[in-house]
DNA sequence: TTAACGCGGTTCAAATAATGAACCAACTTT
DNA sequence: AAAGTTGGTTCATTATTTGAACCGCGTTAA
């Protein structure tokens, strides 16, 4: 029900990686009649979120998203601050940081900075969605997000990345629990390996998270002198982070972090 | 005709100047039904185009617009090349340039590379849509554009900026026949007062304008002595933005700018 | 204090628009 | 040359969208 709705979806099913569809192949991956994908992507296009490559008369993403993130921008320079925010974190730490929001049920990059102090670095596709069992900003989620998110481990629908995923609910639970005690999480390689991460949660208005900041680094860069450095930077960050949003740290968040 | 184009079409109530709309405003600014647009907006929303402020009730673009954005971006990097070529060409000469490019009939602008040269610079509101009858880059999409464009001159729907604004369809006319001997356009105070613009077409595969690159500069700096220089460097980068896009230039074109 | 008005949001019968199986024509592959 | 693609079209059937009236709430005016 919402055949606006219906239309937009189609738009989910472009990716980086599949970033031009053909109308039978989509209309294959929707699961729905060619005609009505054809009638669909007309009316996108005819929008501008779809355009259409005359030579291939494949469909990809179209101009119309460019001008809509511009307008939300600029309705909305919270962004600009971020980054901004975050660039003076890199400096501090020298290591690549990004900024993601939950949407919906799922963990999305926002914003990425990469570090300039190292030539090995953490290189994340800004596209990217974050698994909530496979990185430290999803672990700090599950802590800190809405209650609901939950379910989705309890299903047990977790997908697995490397020998370090965590897909166990049992393991998961208890580490929420260590989070909630220090305030930050991490990951070793869990989503890529010889990739560590730290990541603490942004809050909004209602003290619960929407979204995560995190540093990420190669793993011999995160060796127990650096942790402290780290984990400060972050705390104050995710603070900043928090008010430059718009929202409240709870009462019951650790004033500092310690390893 | 088109549920879904009806909802999208929402979007387009939205600008820099109006972020935030509410619910009886919107439908009455699209002339349709409450209920309707109300559940557009929740479709809208569901798919993240869309937020609403809990506080205030507003609806404002929503996030997925930069997740679309970033998928285009990433499916498509020639904005990126594209912003390489005008940073050189902004060191070159050491003004704001901005390329902009034809959506449906509206010249939408994508990018602006300001200068790092002059403290005293234009700056350019990237969601700006820029007036086929009042500035330089609308005047060469008019030239070297769609046929099509010149109906809304004939039209006569030209909006006036300042004093120096062509409205009267036959000096626009007059003009675009100089703009096709000469191939750059200007505008001197057209738009803005005090903001002078040199611009020139980026052609498609088929050798019709899809977009136009611009420089635009204080009037005290568009003098006699720097116009060959900026002449130069604007038709290099026409050239050369043509080719990134994948497009042609027609054999018609001048070979070089004469001021 | 009351009345009038605006707001966001809901309801349900009536009207309209979406749907999808079958079909084309043009290419590729077998 | 036959079988399987592809993108795209058609039209009777179907199901969704539509909008006038309505609700409850908060603000403003009398």
């Amino acid at each position: 029900m919402g055949t606006a709705l219906n239309a937009l979806k189609l738009l989910d099913f472009f990716s980086a990686s599949r970033p031009e569809i053909g109308l039978s192949q989509l209309a294959r991956l929707a699961g729905a009649n060619k005609a009505t994908v054809l009638r669909h992507l007309r009316s996108l296009e005819e929008f501008g979120l779809i355009e259409q490559n005359p030579q291939t008369r494949y469909y990809a993403i179209g101009p119309a998203a460019i001008r809509l993130a511009a307008l939300r921008e600029a309705a909305n320079p919270r962004l600009d601050a971020a980054r901004l925010r975050m660039q003076t974190a890199m400096q501090e730490v020298g290591e690549s940081l990004h900024l993601s929001f939950l949407e919906k049920d799922i963990l999305q990059t926002a914003l990425v900075v990469e570090t300039t102090k190292h030539t090995v670095r953490v290189s994340l596709d800004p596209t990217e969605v974050m698994p909530l069992n496979a990185t430290a900003s999803g672990l700090s989620m599950l802590c800190y997000g809405p209650p609901a998110l939950l379910n989705q481990v309890n299903k047990g629908a977790l997908q697995d990345f490397t020998k370090e995923t965590l897909t166990d609910p049992d393991q998961i639970r208890a580490q929420i629990e260590t989070i909630r005690n220090r305030g930050w999480s991490s990951s070793n390689g869990s989503y890529e390996l010889g990739v560590h991460g730290f990541a603490a949660p942004i809050f909004g208005i209602d003290r619960v998270a929407i979204g995560t900041v995190a540093f990420a680094m190669p793993e011999n860069r995160a060796s127990d002198d650096r942790v402290p450095v780290i984990l400060t930077a972050l705390h104050t960050l995710a603070k900043d982070l928090t008010a430059i949003f718009g929202g409240q740290v709870p009462e019951a968040f650790p004033p500092e972090f310690h390893p």
